[in-house]
DNA sequence: CTGTTAGCGCCTTCAA
DNA sequence: TTGAAGGCGCTAACAG
């Protein structure tokens, strides 16, 4: 393997000045810059990264703590992203959390280890004391998809009430009174926004909020699942269905095919999330979030905040995208 | 942040034991040890991976390349894996090929850069001159899900014949003679396998093959969602359906509730690939492959190779796991 | 079993 | 605009 030392010398310069090409300084002649760039092609040489990292305390990773992998919407998401910081000459460092903070922490420690120059995190929970500790050490740190008021962080969300207000909307204006609200951990804010999208488009059009029609004990699988279940179980039942994230659509869709498929056609379905096999949920509308423009985003906010790391300490930015309703 | 030297002056020893204590070396008296580490806890010392793989040449990075991110029965493979790499101090640098040879070469060569001391692949093709290059560097390498038999390397993979020959068993047990076979990209030899099971159970149940039952023209939602309007449109078609994988068993099940719920009834239908979401497929047998066991396997492949690297001009190993038939 | 020491490849002042 | 030189923190001989 070839260093900067082979470089400098193939190309009659010092190793500070390949050095200097390498990073893109402005103070180097175009001549000079031309030599050293003909020898590295010529000789393949390829930057260490390690003692890069070592010398100058930058590794060119930004990490990424998720709650969970096998994440559809999600990895959507990274797709996005990783694209972008590869282009950028970042890697992108993924990491489960397995939905715990103790994960979160670990991770976190992980990553620092690894002089990551930043950090892009979907939390688990609405705690984060541990967030905090990062951004007081000035490392880089944006909040994705869901967020912690709290921690004074940038942030890329999704305009959860307006989108659940907007889809509840449509099914009152189809004609149904009668519409349950599955899924939602109140301890997080974006189930409390949707939620509260949910009772405004009630409101606002002098249904009162029933909470017999509500099941918001989490947002798994079985919530939906067995929210469904219980649901269907009451003889005044709703007639129209709104599934509080992916996760819970699922579990509402399985309940509804396995156990109660003379009820599905008479009822109506709407959920937040849309991904590329939503129509095997049935519903009638979906509440889309804007995955690419999101990875973009978080991508490009994490990525301007690593290159200017003096201005971290900015009033932070909460930037918060439009959803799209979908008829299905 | 302290450095292995504030670690040896704290402890009254020198550097390089504390080295040797980092690093787990046989050669360290008991005492010392302990001295050692009540150093390292008390200071939250925390070792530099930079510092540290540039003197060594070892990252305790593990590579990965997948053809997509959005996968979800690869993502649940990635999360016992990266449980297991944690564990031994290993992180995992997921990165997406995009279904391209271009994009795994870009990959390669990122990872090579970050010095990764072991790769593991699934390849999105069965072009390897690429893989074989990293192979005969000495970089240790697994493929995971697909392989490349002219590429010696480890290899973990599912019996793709036995778990379909089964399935295909299964149904004409059942009763069903006209048995469609839905995508399958057959330059991939996994799917080669997996029609040769379908054939091999026609044959051996005395069965004539008939092409007309068959779709092969892919492996994405797409080939599912097409194959089935394609299969269905003829005026004998087949009673019963095997979908070659998880894309496709979706994008046909996507077919037949928008197009074609009267025909669902109907017929019968049998995936590879078992997700937590299997259920929305309405198949009556599916073929699990046993994620967990490969992941396991294959990360403790892996690091067993980095560990030691001499062993790795050994026969290479493809290790064979066997399929579960699901009955829904 | 432990200490001394020479770099790993690069960046970054400082001086020219 | 360029070069010389001193480490960044750690590991791995080698010596004791």
């Amino acid at each position: 393997m070839f260093t900067i030392k082979d470089v400098a010398s193939d190309a009659g310069v010092s190793t500070a000045t390949v050095s200097r090409v390498l990073n893109k300084e402005e103070n180097v002649s175009e001549v000079t810059c031309r030599k050293v760039n003909a020898s590295i092609t010529k000789l393949g040489y390829r930057l260490h990264s390690a003692a890069s990292t070592l010398k100058s305390g930058k590794s060119r990773i930004i990490g990424v703590i998720v709650p969970e992998l096998s994440n559809i919407f999600w990895m959507t998401l990274f797709e996005y992203i990783e694209d972008i910081l590869q282009k950028a000459g970042y890697i992108m460092v993924l990491g489960s959390s397995g939905n715990s903070v103790a994960g979160e922490i670990r991770q976190l420690d992980s990553l620092q280890d690894r002089m990551v120059d930043g950090i892009i995190v979907i939390p688990c929970s609405q705690e984060g004391t541990h967030f905090k500790k990062i951004l007081d050490k000035g490392l880089p740190l944006v909040f994705l998809d869901r967020w912690i008021p709290e921690i004074h962080a940038d942030s890329v969300l999704v305009d959860n009430e307006g989108g659940t207000y907007d889809v509840i909307r449509a099914l009152i204006s189809d004609g149904f009174q009668k519409i349950g609200f599955v899924g939602g951990d109140m301890s997080h804010v974006i189930f409390r926004e949707r939620f509260s999208g949910y009772k405004h488009a009630l409101m606002d059009a002098g249904i009162p909020f029933n909470e017999k029609y509500t099941y918001l004990s989490g947002i798994v699988l079985e919530t939906g699942y067995f929210g469904m279940k219980r649901l269907l179980e009451k003889k005044d039942h709703p007639d129209a269905f709104f599934y509080v994230n992916l996760m819970t659509s699922l579990g509402a869709a399985q309940y509804l095919i396995k156990e109660a498929p003379e009820i599905q056609k008479k009822i109506v379905c709407a959920g937040f999330d849309n991904v590329y096999f939503s129509s095997l949920l049935c519903c009638r509308y979906l509440v889309a979030q804007p995955e690419k423009e999101m990875g973009k985003l978080v991508a490009q906010m994490i990525l301007d905040k690593v290159r200017h790391t003096d201005s971290c300490t900015e009033e932070n930015r909460v930037i918060r995208l439009k959803t799209e309703l979908i008829r299905c």
